[in-house]
RNA sequence: GGUUCCGUAGCUCAGCUGGAUAGAGCAACGCCCUUCUAAGGCGUGGGUCAAGCGUUCGAAUCGCUUCGGAAUCACCA
């Protein structure tokens, strides 16, 4: 059993036994011990008076007494006002980090065929640009966020919609067709996606210039864009794109297939995967006819012009538009469609959507009309909503070039690991090329991902370049770093002989309890990201327990340690922190190196 | 205007199912490499937890109000 259940359970007993009362378990207050005082755990007694009648330090006292009569895990307490500050006893935790050790997957759920089925869709990109800083974010999050998922007990699906049609990828096609004399991935050295990105660049250039040019010969705006040439070609393209036009078609598959080895480059870089991808491509229909069939039904309505409306005036919110008056689909009606693939593909318990909260709004209308239409996780779906990646410059606008591409992030990232290390003094050099490259990799996208993911989703983060590649202080390199050096000191306890199962300490030190106090949390911690669908609570539990270590790393030489059993006992405990630190790190979706 | 989210040190952020003197990192200054990895450690300075009121033994945390900032409220995606 869990110490913290156990030591809830002697209090619940003492409260019984010295005054006669029940008191529920849960409505104790069970807190870590503060550094200033002596202990490992602290009990609140406030909440006991009523029963106890006595001064807050008395009732402390009495349950004090009775706890470390009954508990063996108990070694001594004090009593400092209304807090009783419990001790816990060295064998215990010598018992603990050998469990952990033993423990195969320790703070992780086993997952079964009977698990929930829980399907994450995540990077949802546009195929006419290439990834940039809002992608990696969202990319980060939902991979994180799957394996925070998977590791509390659920089958994950990892999905993606990728959205493939209308216009913007018609002003692609229509750029290359006009000014691309025939350039491909192969011919000029272009990864795909960039190349995509330059033609629909290209297209908003030419189609700005023609506006000018309109505006200049005496138009308004709104009449330069209603009768520019450019746009409306665009717009012919897409009616033919919807029309099955061969042509068209065509370009459309081949150029997208550019993008998606493109895309496919980059996800493997970032480490991040899917399961199953979606393409919109394919769904915006059956969103239409699942609309129309619920039309026949009466849950949505059509209006005198054509147009498709579900109210839900009822729930509080407005009327929403689902198919318009020319029959075509929203977006609505495509995520309505994409579900229902889905659902037809598996079955679902819960679906996360992983999805900027500038769709707050959006989401809450999906989920009621999920709903409506009959799907059991409708109501329950989750929408992970995280706020905006913004540059000390302000907000990121693809018109004025001020977007962070994916690619050049992360190849910067990864240059600048390595002329760190080259500085630190070359540690690395008796390793081979190809090692020292792997490594610098590791940490390189270590910092960029553990920045991205240690601040709270929700919220909107700033985005300095500059700040993501220091490695110092609470970033994902000085994290790697411990790991490693864990590492290092296993290798050379393994070379001393040093035997673990022979850690039997008389006595801990307070900062090797706090360490293991924290070792202990960690399936806690887990389980709360799991509920709050927070992978920033992992990331700081990483960094509090890594700094935690190096504070007592710093004071005690391991293996100069002449005492065998406190020798033993340390290289255990450094064993379990690196374990932890992996698993953590490894739930983030970020690599941490055997040395670095 | 309606709805939702956010406001903690100069900057970036933790802490939020109410508990002891509100914590880190960066930036500034001062120490520590003959020591299992200095991408490190120790120390100093820095706060009306946006403001006010309420709930109670106790509030950064819960409730209400106000002020600031963001998003959204399209026959765009």
């Amino acid at each position: 059993m869990n110490i913290e259940q156990t030591l809830v359970n002697g209090v619940v007993e003492a409260i019984k036994t010295l005054y006669g009362a029940n008191f529920n378990a849960e409505k104790i207050q069970l807190q870590k011990t503060r550094k200033e005082f002596e202990g490992d755990y602290t009990v609140v007694v406030f909440p006991f008076l009523a029963l106890s009648k006595k001064r807050p330090e008395e009732t402390a006292q009495e349950i004090g007494d009775f706890i470390k009569q009954q508990l063996p895990e108990v070694s001594a307490f004090n009593v400092v006002k209304g807090f009783l500050n419990l001790s816990i006893a060295p064998a215990y935790w010598v018992g603990l980090l050998e469990s952990i050790d033993k423990t195969d997957k320790w703070g992780t759920v086993p997952v079964t065929e009977a698990s929930p089925l829980v399907m994450v869709e995540y990077s949802s990109p546009n195929t006419n640009k290439p990834l940039h800083l809002g992608h990696i974010r969202n990319n980060l999050l939902g991979y994180a966020l799957s394996n925070i998922i998977a590791a509390n007990g659920n089958r994950v699906v990892k999905t993606n919609i990728v959205n493939d049609r209308g216009i913007h990828i018609c002003k692609s096609m229509l750029a290359w067709q006009k000014w691309g004399n025939g350039e491909t991935p192969a011919s000029s050295g272009k990864k795909g996606d960039h190349l995509i990105g330059d033609y629909y660049v290209a297209f908003d250039k030419h189609y700005k210039a023609e506006l000018n040019e309109l505006i200049a010969g005496g138009m308004s705006k709104e009449e330069a864009e209603a009768a520019s040439p450019l746009m409306a070609e665009a717009r012919e393209m897409l009616v033919k794109w919807e029309q099955g036009d061969k042509e068209v078609r065509a370009l459309w598959e081949k150029m997208n297939n550019w993008v998606y080895e493109g895309f496919d480059k980059t996800y493997k870089r970032l480490g991040v995967d899917f399961d199953k991808i979606y393409y919109e491509s394919d769904t915006y229909l059956v969103g239409k006819e699942t609309v129309l069939g619920a039309l026949e039904k009466g849950i949505f309505y059509r209006r005198d012009d054509n147009s498709v409306w579900a109210n839900l005036t009822a729930d509080g919110l407005d009327e929403k538009l689902l198919l318009r008056s020319d029959g075509t689909s929203v977006y609505m009606t495509q995520d309505i469609g994409t579900a229902q693939l889905r659902f037809r593909d598996y079955p679902i318990d819960k679906m996360v959507y992983v999805v900027g909260n500038e769709q707050n709004y959006h989401f809450q209308v999906l989920s009621l009309l999920l709903d409506k239409l009959g799907f059991s996780w409708g109501k329950g779906l989750v929408h992970f909503s995280y706020g905006m990646g913004e540059l000390p410059e302000g907000k990121m606008k693809s018109r004025e070039g001020t977007v962070v591409d994916a690619d050049d992030l992360m190849d910067e990232m990864i240059n600048t690991a390595r002329e760190t290390s080259e500085e630190l003094g070359g540690k690395l050099n008796d390793l081979s090329t190809e090692e020292k490259a792997e490594i610098n990799r590791i940490i390189g996208l270590g910092a960029l991902k553990y920045f991205m993911l240690k601040v709270d989703a929700r919220k909107n983060m700033l985005f300095n370049p500059k700040e993501s590649i220091d490695f110092n202080g609470n970033t994902g390199p000085f994290i790697q770093y411990t790991y490693a050096r864990t590492r290092s000191i296993e290798r050379k306890a393994a070379e001393a002989g040093v035997d673990i199962t022979k850690a039997t300490p008389e006595t801990i030190s307070e900062k090797e309890c706090a360490i293991i106090r924290m070792l202990n949390d960690f399936p806690a911690v887990v389980r709360e990201a799991g509920k709050d669908y927070s992978p920033s609570g992992i990331a700081n539990y990483a960094y509090e327990l890594v700094k935690e270590y190096n504070q007592f790393y710093h004071d005690f030489s391991i293996l100069r340690e002449e005492n065998e059993a406190a020798k033993a006992f340390r290289v255990l405990l450094t064993r379990n922190v690196g374990k932890v630190v992996k698993t953590a790190m490894n739930l983030l979706g970020i690599e941490v190196p055997e040395r670095m």
